[in-house]
DNA sequence: ACCTGAACACCGTTCAAGT
DNA sequence: ACCTGAACACCGTTCAAGT
């Protein structure tokens, strides 16, 4: 027997298993934290590595939290996907489901919802991070075409319809995950209510005339005009 | 001459000036910079005062943050009243106008609105700042009123569309200021063509009947069900 | 009552050194 | 190539002391 125990197990991260290891590591402190303030150190101590180990990984912490974001990115997409799969044939159902699985994944993981929209990665590209939240729109994108196809909407707005649903569905997350929506949206029932009555009212609006035409009328984008 | 005067240029923030001078340093360090990332010892050097001195007036560096948001929240407020005034005879326009604004407000101080709904006071009560945000919520709600006085929408449902349009325009918000919503939103015409159609669908849509009688469908609730 | 200087525990990051 | 121990500059907060 000439190999040395001790060389042995402290080799145990050496095969590329701590990136992952690290990566599960926050993933599992913010979810029981209910927030994204967790040191290097904390992290380091979880594993059962140096405080400084990470870095032979990430260049920074950012970088670390940003692979956390991403992978919560790629759950977001396949709850939406699966969401919507369990109605093949009724793009309106689909719209619904998507919206209900989106605000559910925040309200069920509200600490990676945060870090994932929050403000760390405001500066710097963080391409593959974002092009994993892209992923998860494009889910969305694909319900509006079934619902064009199917005649709930017109076909050449698209593109700005599913930035409206995003929009209501995001900031409606964000509000319930903050506990700003209260008093009315208080629990489970009252936030899918919600999302149910604004979805509902999105559909019925998107044939309005107006959606397909909004510039006809542009006296308000005047009178509170954006500089920047 | 008996007055000394070192004595007295070393007291002028000795009559309650520097809880003022503090929130108003951070302020403009926030817009300056674009994050609310600051040391306290930054701050401290901004206003010329020892590195711990803010903590005559305020128990922490929270405290200090929450104060500057509840001014934010009171400037969102009159920025929205002021653009609904501009409308005074038409609900419709009223309900335009105060998204946009709203809008416009967010991405005018991208650091003070991420401060003001970021995850710093997700613990704790802190009233009077959320009572700030309350209050200008109301302004929404106050419209939606006049909006369904006029016949545009559902009595009964006004509290639920409140929510529904504010989570709209305030997830536009969020996403344009952190750079999720492109490439369909790129400037200031763009998004504010998008708070537009929004808007316009959701005023379209609010008379649909599903929007009155939600819960006679049920069967998206179910199938992705939210426990907590 | 309001502010200061010194101190404490902690942090992210760097770097030379070990294997 | 991957990890460690020591070190650096910085941070929020506390506290005894000054006016």
């Amino acid at each position: 027997m000439p190999t040395r125990k001790s060389t042995r197990r402290s080799k145990t991260y050496h095969h590329g298993n701590l990136e992952h290891a690290l990566v599960d590591a926050v993933s599992e402190m913010i979810s029981e934290r209910g927030n994204w303030d967790c040191s290097m150190r904390d992290i380091a101590r979880r594993v059962g590595v140096s405080h400084n180990a990470a870095y032979s990984h990430f260049p920074d912490k950012t970088a670390l939290l940003a692979a956390v974001a991403e992978r919560a990115f790629e759950a977001l997409r396949s709850a939406t996907a699966e969401a919507a799969a369990a109605y093949p044939d009724d793009p309106e159902e689909q719209f619904l489901a998507i919206g209900m699985a989106y605000v559910k994944f925040g309200c069920d993981r509200p600490a990676h919802f945060r870090l994932m929209f929050g403000p760390l990665f405001a500066d710097g590209d963080w391409a593959s991070m974002k092009a994993a939240g892209q992923a998860a729109f494009d889910e969305l994108r694909t319900v509006l075409k079934r619902c064009a196809a199917a005649g709930l909407l017109p076909e050449s707005r698209i593109e700005e319809l599913a930035i409206s649903a995003w929009a209501f569905v995001h900031g409606l997350t964000t509000l319930a995950v903050d506990g700003r929506a209260e008093p009315f949206v208080r629990d489970a029932k009252t936030i899918m209510q919600a999302v149910r009555i604004g979805s509902y009212s999105m559909l019925g609006g998107f044939n309005d005339p107006r959606v397909s035409a909004p510039r006809t009328k542009f006296s308000v984008g005047q009178a509170v005009e954006h500089e920047r």
